[in-house]
RNA sequence: GGGCUUGUAGUCUAACGGUUAGGACAUUACCCUCACACGGUAAAGAAAGGAGUUCAAUUCUCCUCAGGCCCACCA
C-alpha cells in the first residue's frame, strides 16, 4: 500500500492562527451562558494596565489562564473568563501629565479627566492585540464572545459598584474618617501614597544634643537629624541590652529649648551602636516614629502644617519652612552650648517622586476601612482558599501578620472613583447616597434637596477619590454579575479562581479578601493561582533600562501562538519559580508541534474504521493511553499544566510514535496481516490521535482544532468533553520491557552496522510473546 | 536588618528515604529506514559547600555560601 496523507504540507504553519481565531469568534464558541445548568467556573482575571504594552509575563500568565478556562470547559464546567483593563489611578494620571505636558493639580478637574479618557481610548485596543493572537477563549457577562468587549475599571458601571461597596461598608460602620499622619508633599500639595515615595541618598548631619535628666540633673546625649522636631519629641528610647542606660529606665528627660518633659524607656528599636544609643521619637520624623508612637499609645504633637511650614507648636520657629527651622534651631542650640558634636552621615531621605521634595508626615483627615480588629477572622477566611502553589499562601499570611493600621482609602486625586459623600454646609451632616448610581459629588448636586438634620439646602460635595485598590478589590463581585443579577452573584460566590502575581498579594489579593469578609463574610475565591515572573535568558529581571525586554509580538510573529503556548507549558511551572525566556527553547519546544503534525499526516492516510478485534499491541498502547487520560485529568484539575504537557509529550513521542507506530506500521499497510488485523491498527491509531487531540486542546487550541476539523469533526474540538477510557486493558506492565527490547535490537543492529530493515535473529522475551507478530515485522526478526 | 523561598549536566525539568539519578533543548558521532532530517540511533555531561539524623540522604534537620521575593530601615 502506498502512503497517501490527507494533509499535504509537512509542518504546522502558524499563519492560519488568526483566521481560526476569527472563526471561533464568529461562531461564538466560548459564549457565556448564565442560564447553563453546568456548575460555574469563574476566573477573576487580573486586568492589566492599559498604558503598558503587553508584557511577555502577561502573555504567559494569560495563556495559563486560558488553559484553566479551556480545561474546565472540557471537564464539564460553565466557564466565565472575562478580560478587563485597568484604567484607574496614578499610572494613568502620570501618563496623561507626560503626554499633554500638564500638572494634575494645576489643571481643571473636568479637563484633566477628559484628557485621561482621550489618552486611554487611543491606547486601549492596542493592548489587546497580543491577547487576541494568543487565542484566549475569553468571554464576558455582557458580550457573547469578543475580546474587544472587555470590561474597564474606569467604566461608570464599575465605579458604581465600587461606590456601592463603600456605601455598604459605611452602613456597617466599618469606615471612619480620622486625623492621622500621612505622607505629604508640600510642593504638590497632596497626600501621596507609599508607592509614590522615592528615596534620595545623601549626606546629612547627625546632631548630638544635650538633654537634662530631671531626677538626677545629669546630661544625656540624643543624636538626631531632625532637631527642628524637638518640640514634638514625645519619648526617649534606649535598647534593653544597653547597660549604659539601664539606670534611666522610667526617668524623665527635659527637652532643651522647649522645656517639656518626656519619659525615658527601653525599647528594642533603639540600636546600641547608633549615635549615642539614645533615640528621641518625635511626631513625626519618619515611618518608624509613626509606628512607635502608635505602639506606645502616645498622642502626637504635630509640628508641621500642610503648607510645609512649622506651626504654633514650634514656638518661636512658627511659620518657618522646615529647612530654615532646622538651621535656626541648630544655631540656637550651639549658642546655648547644647550641641556637643555633629557627624556627617549617609542617609536616605524620602522624597516625592514628582517634585523630589522631602516628604513630611502631616496630619490629614482621611477615610479608613477597619482591618486591624479583624486579623484573626481574615486568617480564617484566607485558610478557605486553596493556593497554587501551596507555599504562596505564606505570602498572604506574612502580610496579614504585619498589619498595624487600618486601610487609608481616600486619595486627593482626579482620575479615580469618587468618594460618594456630601456635607451639609450648615451643620456638617454627612450625607451618604443610596447605592445604584455612579456619583460624582465634586460636580453634582446631592440627590436630596434638604439636609435631613437641619433642613439646610446647601451642600459641599466630597472631592476625594479612592485608592485604586479599592476598585480592584471588588473585581470578583463585578465579574460574577453583582450589578446585573444579585441572585446569581450570591449563588456563585466564592469565585472559582483568582490568578495573579505574587507581588500584588499584599494589595489585590489581600484587599479582596478583606472586602469580601466585611461585605459577604465569605472567602472571595476557592482557588488562588500565584505566579512568579518571566525573566530573561540569564535569569535577570526584564527592564527597559537593561534593554532585555522581550516583546511577545516578536515571538508571535516569528513562531506563532501555538509555539509560544507549548513552550510556556513545557518549560516549567511559573507558580514554582521564575521562568526564563529563551528564543532557542521556544523553537525547541515547538518541534513537538511538528511531531504531532507528522504523526497526524501518517494516521490520516488510513481510514477511521470500526473494529472490535484488537491485537495485543493495540491493547497495550490503549492501556497506556488510559493511564495518561487519568493522569492528565488530575493535572488539569490541579492546574499542573506543565506536568500534563510533559506527560502527553512523553506519551506521544516516546511511546506512541517511537514504539507503537513503529510496531504497527507494516500491519497498517497490510503487509503480512489479514484485513481484520489491519483494521485493528487503523482503529487504534485513530482512537489514540483523537484522544491526544482532546487532551492537548486546552494547551494548544489551534493545531488540535485544525487537525480535528480536517479528520474528525464538523464541530470544533473545543466543544468536546474531556476523554474517558472506554476500554479496560491493563497491559501497561509490558512497557518497560518492550522499550528495553526495542532499544536492544536497535543497538545490536547499529553495533553490527546493519540497516534497521536488515533481517536479524533475536529471541523475544516471554512476557512480550503476545506482541510477537508485530515485533517480528517491526524488526524483521527471522 | 527581619521574614519567606530556591539551589540536580551549558540550559530547563523529573523521581514514596533504597534507582545504573529519568527526560528535553543545546553539543558530538553515525544514519535521507516509504509520517517526520523540526527525524532516527547512539555518545558525553549533573546533586553549591559543610555537619547531623538514619542500616541507607539528592530527598529530612542545622550551618555556610549564592540567587529571588517581600517587609523594615540608620534616629
Amino acid at each position: 500500500m502506498e502512503f497517501k496523507s490527507k494533509i499535504k504540507q509537512k509542518t504546522w504553519e502558524h499563519d492560519i492562527e488568526l483566521l481560526m481565531f476569527e472563526k471561533w469568534q464568529e461562531e461564538k464558541l466560548y459564549k457565556f451562558d448564565k442560564k447553563s445548568k453546568k456548575p460555574l467556573y469563574s476566573i477573576d482575571t487580573p486586568p492589566p494596565y492599559v498604558n503598558t504594552p503587553i508584557h511577555i509575563g502577561h502573555a504567559y500568565t494569560y495563556t495559563w489562564q486560558d488553559m484553566m478556562a479551556r480545561s474546565r470547559r472540557m471537564l464539564g464546567f460553565n466557564v466565565l473568563f472575562p478580560m478587563g483593563l485597568d484604567k484607574n489611578g496614578l499610572p494613568i494620571e502620570v501618563m496623561a501629565e507626560k503626554i499633554f505636558k500638564i500638572v494634575m493639580h494645576e489643571t481643571p478637574r473636568e479637563e484633566f479627566i477628559l484628557k485621561c479618557k482621550k489618552m486611554l481610548e487611543e491606547a486601549g485596543d492596542a493592548s489587546l492585540d497580543s491577547f487576541k493572537k494568543l487565542g484566549l477563549s475569553c468571554n464576558d457577562w455582557k458580550i457573547d464572545y469578543d475580546i474587544g468587549g472587555r470590561y474597564d475599571t474606569d467604566d461608570p458601571e464599575y465605579r458604581k459598584l465600587t461606590q456601592e461597596t463603600f456605601i455598604e461598608l459605611w452602613k456597617k460602620g466599618l469606615i471612619y474618617e480620622d486625623l492621622k499622619p500621612t505622607n505629604y508633599c508640600s510642593i504638590c500639595r497632596t497626600a501621596i501614597a507609599d508607592a509614590e515615595v522615592e528615596y534620595k541618598e545623601g549626606k546629612t548631619s547627625l546632631n548630638f544634643i544635650k538633654f537634662k535628666v530631671k531626677e538626677t540633673d545629669e546630661d544625656i546625649l540624643i543624636a538626631t537629624t531632625r532637631p527642628e522636631l524637638l518640640c514634638s519629641c514625645k519619648i526617649i528610647l534606649f535598647n534593653p541590652d544597653d547597660k549604659r542606660y539601664k539606670k534611666l529606665e522610667g526617668k524623665t528627660a527635659v527637652v532643651p529649648i522647649f522645656g517639656h518633659e518626656v519619659k525615658i524607656k527601653s525599647h528594642p528599636y533603639a540600636k546600641l551602636d547608633f549615635g549615642s544609643g539614645l533615640v528621641m521619637i518625635c511626631s513625626f520624623g519618619d515611618f518608624s516614629d509613626v509606628r512607635l508612637l502608635r505602639e506606645l499609645s502616645i498622642e502626637p504633637t504635630y509640628a508641621i502644617n500642610t503648607n510645609g511650614l512649622m506651626n504654633e507648636n514650634a514656638g518661636e520657629y512658627n511659620g518657618l519652612a522646615v529647612e530654615d527651622a532646622r538651621k535656626n534651631i541648630i544655631d540656637d542650640l550651639k549658642k546655648a552650648n547644647l550641641i556637643t558634636k555633629q557627624d556627617q552621615i549617609d542617609n536616605r531621605q524620602p522624597v516625592c517622586w514628582r517634585s523630589k521634595n522631602p516628604i513630611e508626615f502631616v496630619a490629614l483627615k482621611e477615610f479608613y476601612l477597619k482591618q486591624v480588629d479583624y486579623v484573626n477572622e481574615l486568617k480564617k477566611i484566607s485558610n478557605e482558599i486553596s493556593f497554587f502553589a501551596p507555599e504562596s499562601k505564606q505570602i498572604l499570611f506574612d502580610w496579614i501578620n504585619s498589619i498595624s493600621i487600618d486601610w487609608v482609602l481616600s486619595r486627593r486625586r482626579y482620575y479615580g472613583t469618587e468618594v460618594p459623600l456630601w456635607y451639609c454646609k450648615k451643620c456638617n451632616f454627612v450625607y451618604v447616597p443610596e447605592p445604584g448610581k455612579y456619583y460624582q459629588p465634586w460636580k453634582e448636586s446631592p440627590p436630596i434637596k434638604k439636609c435631613p438634620k437641619c433642613n439646610g439646602t446647601e451642600f459641599r460635595g466630597e472631592d476625594r477619590t479612592f485608592d485604586t485598590w479599592f476598585d480592584s478589590s471588588s473585581s470578583e463581585a463585578y465579574i460574577l454579575g453583582y450589578l446585573w443579577d444579585k441572585e446569581f452573584f450570591k449563588k456563585h460566590l466564592p469565585c472559582g479562581m483568582r490568578p495573579q502575581g505574587k507581588e500584588i498579594v499584599r494589595n489585590w489579593l489581600y484587599y479582596t479578601v478583606l472586602k469580601s469578609f466585611h461585605l459577604y463574610n465569605k472567602a472571595p475565591f476557592k482557588d488562588a493561582w500565584i505566579h512568579m515572573h518571566i525573566v530573561d535568558e540569564k535569569g535577570e529581571k526584564m527592564s527597559k533600562s537593561l534593554g532585555n525586554v522581550v516583546d511577545p509580538q516578536e515571538i508571535l510573529k516569528k513562531y506563532g501562538a501555538e509555539a509560544f503556548r507549548i513552550w510556556s507549558v513545557l518549560e516549567g511551572d511559573i507558580t514554582r519559580g521564575d521562568i526564563r525566556c529563551s528564543f532557542e527553547r521556544i523553537e525547541g519546544s515547538s518541534k513537538f508541534l511538528t511531531k504531532l503534525w507528522n504523526i497526524t499526516r501518517f494516521i490520516s492516510g488510513f481510514p477511521d474504521s470500526e473494529q472490535n478485534k484488537l491485537c495485543e499491541s493495540d491493547k497495550w498502547i490503549l492501556s497506556e493511553l488510559g493511564v495518561l487520560i487519568k493522569r492528565v485529568r488530575k493535572d488539569y484539575e490541579e492546574y499542573a499544566f506543565s506536568d500534563a504537557a510533559n506527560a502527553i509529550r512523553n506519551f506521544v513521542w516516546n511511546l506512541f510514535a517511537s514504539h507503537y507506530i513503529e510496531m504497527v506500521k507494516t500491519r497498517a499497510y497490510g503487509e503480512g496481516f489479514n484485513e481484520k488485523e489491519q483494521e485493528a491498527a487503523w482503529h487504534t491509531l485513530h482512537i489514540i490521535l483523537r484522544t491526544v487531540l482532546k487532551l492537548l486542546a486546552p494547551l494548544t487550541p489551534f493545531i488540535t482544532d485544525y487537525i480535528w476539523g480536517e479528520l474528525y469533526g464538523k464541530e470544533s474540538v473545543h466543544l468536546e468533553e474531556f476523554p474517558q477510557a472506554e476500554w479496560d486493558f491493563k497491559l501497561e506492565g509490558l512497557t518497560d520491557n518492550l522499550i528495553q527490547f526495542n532499544t536492544d535490537v536497535w543497538k545490536t543492529k547499529k553495533d553490527k552496522n546493519l540497516s534497521l530493515k536488515a533481517e536479524i535473529q533475536v529471541e523475544i522475551p516471554k512476557d512480550l510473546i503476545i506482541l510477537e507478530k508485530d515485533l517480528k515485522r517491526m524488526h524483521n526478526i527471522r
